[in-house]
RNA sequence: GGCGGCAUGGCCAAGUGGUAAGGCAGAGGACUGCAAAUCCUCCAUCCCCGGUUCGAUCCCGGGUGCCGCCUCCA
């Protein structure tokens, strides 16, 4: 199967060949760890979770590289807020990450590695990068007040860089023309494009001796340090969010081909934004959630379904009639999967992991949603119609769960399990116990319905003893009494042969 | 001001030079005491105007609208 990525670089989409046949080097840019991460976060790094377990099950060896930014005037603002050093700060928002990408069921990098923990390797290349010619060393502008003045900053020169700005598809005029009022002019700079490599330790900042005297790195080389450590000079695949196409991973091409004198990345890969009323969501413009309020109310696994149902080069807005609906979706192909669980038990194997389907042969809709959903993967890495290729089965095996006894419908209660099961492990949805998963769903949304300390709970206890008396008593008029007054509870009653269930009621939508 | 992206049914969202996946909602049906859940069936000509083409939603030009970037940002 041929696997076509969109770069950046070229803006088209491409046939994707890896330097080395059957390997594949992937960076990705982590958070600055300052605070708790935001959904918009959470989408980049579920859908590179996607990008890399679909990766390894075409067969690739994946090499997968995310890194922590533990330096950076943000984090030495907030320590100083907090009052605390930038370590534990650092250490305490890099747990609080695991934490929530466990939540989402994304598998570790290879690597992930730290500013702090690869200083040698950037100093090392900024060394490299003066060397060559491509930046400029200037004291720092704290020079006249610092009586031994042997603190320096380390410019990058883009001039001597003609081809900076590929990435982005700007030229330096264009940036120069729109310039905000944001970029602070520094006589000391040759062009007010040029960024700094290295700075000069102001006090009580997190500082490393260097060539250059005290100070820390700037903000983008150490995204080139790490990912050609870890990666080498020449890799395939860089990827972050669209934001930090300018100046970030313009600027980290620039200082890297300038360091290592040609080569870099070879495929750029960008997700578009998350957003809110169709507006980027930002900490600079305060509309965004964390990713822990928002599984403070939805559950993981609808989150990244939802995050899985829009193709990750286009914007995608964030709404909680569009959580819900997710929650309902994975509700209801969890329910299917615990039904066919129970109709499998001791049949075939069941739970995580890819399974071994024991019964009858493959239905032809099976292999045709499995065939479909590798090839989306392949195509660029379309998880929406990777989720559409699952529609089709799991209608197929809810009609054979009514009746799992007449012919052919246990082969499709197997095969259908077994393709969910293998669907999971690609997308990181529906891939764990499907019972554990319904009662954890039914139990959030029963723990919102009534809270603790409720005593609504009893009220309905009573309503479903009156209404099971009254349904022995054949009193219809008075079960559907009863079951209008729990529907105003938020109560839904489902009745079968062995009596009545209720749950709460989710959210409509659309309502 | 410069650069770029997007515009598909009530909502969300794929996709292709030859008359448009999937989901939600809606309608009808099966099932049910009635419902719910589940299943089946139905439900679009792709922002506007030109052009290229035998043929365009998909290619080109123009327009309108929305969004993003222009050195904080995933």
């Amino acid at each position: 199967m041929q696997l076509r990525i969109y770069n950046t670089l070229t803006k088209q989409k491409e046939l994707f060949e890896p330097r080395i046949e059957g390997a594949i080097s992937l960076y990705v840019c982590g958070v600055t760890v300052y605070d708790y991460s935001h959904v918009g976060h959470a989408r980049v790094y579920v859908f590179f979770d996607v990008v890399q377990r679909a990766l390894r099950a075409m067969g690739y060896h994946v090499r997968y590289v995310r890194n922590f930014t533990d330096v950076d005037d943000k984090i030495i603002r907030r320590a100083l807020e907090n009052r605390e050093d930038c370590g534990s700060l650092t250490t305490r928002f890099i747990a609080a990450f695991h934490d929530d990408m466990r939540a989402l069921d994304c598998e570790d990098p290879d690597v992930e590695p730290l500013v702090t923990t690869h200083i040698p390797e950037i100093v090392e290349m900024i060394e490299q990068i003066v060397a060559r010619g491509h930046a400029y060393v200037v004291p720092s502008e704290y020079a006249s007040t610092d009586s031994t003045a042997t603190n320096h900053d380390v410019y990058f020169d883009v001039a001597r860089f003609p081809a900076y700005g590929a990435l982005s598809g700007r030229s330096q005029d264009d940036n120069q023309d729109g310039a905000s009022d944001r970029v602070s002019h520094d006589a000391r700079k040759r062009s007010q494009a040029d960024f700094a490599l290295w700075k000069a330790a102001k006090p009580g900042e997190p500082q490393w001796d260097s060539p250059w005297g005290k100070g820390r790195p700037g903000w983008h080389i150490e995204c080139s340090a790490m990912s050609c450590k870890h990666l080498g000079q020449d890799f395939d695949l860089h990827g972050g969010g669209k934001d930090l196409i300018f100046p970030h991973h313009d600027n980290e091409i620039a200082q890297s081909k300038a360091a290592n004198g040609g080569g870099f990345a070879h495929g750029w890969m960008h997700l578009g934004f998350l957003t809110i009323d169709s507006e980027k969501m930002s900490k600079s413009l305060g509309n965004f959630f964390t990713i822990r309020d928002v599984l403070a109310r939805f559950h993981p696994q609808a989150l990244r379904f939802f995050l899985l149902t829009t193709h990750y080069l286009h914007p995608q807005n964030f709404s909680d009639k569009a959580l819900e609906e997710a929650t309902r979706r994975v509700l209801g192909v969890y329910e299917k999967l615990a039904a066919a669980d129970a109709v499998l038990a001791g049949r075939q194997p069941t739970g995580n992991g890819v399974l071994v389907p024991t019964i009858g042969e493959e239905p032809s809709l099976v292999t045709e949603s499995r065939r479909e959903l590798l090839e989306a993967l392949a195509d660029d890495f379309s998880t929406p119609r990777a989720l559409a290729a699952l529609s089709e089965p799991m209608n197929a095996l809810g009609a054979a769960l009514l009746k799992p006894k007449a012919a052919g419908n246990l082969e499709i209660i197997s095969h259908v399990r077994a393709l969910a099961a293998q669907a999971g492990q690609l997308l990181g949805v529906f891939q764990h116990d499907p019972a554990t998963i319904v009662a954890q769903i039914l139990e959030g949304a029963r723990q919102r319905l009534f809270p603790q300390g409720s005593d609504t709970l009893e009220q309905v206890e009573a309503l479903l003893q009156a209404r099971a008396q009254a349904r022995l008593d054949k009193d219809w008029g008075r079960a559907d009494e009863l079951r209008g007054q729990l529907a105003q509870l938020g109560v839904e009653i489902r009745d079968s042969k062995d009596g009545s269930t209720w749950r709460p009621l989710l959210a409509e939508v659309g309502a």
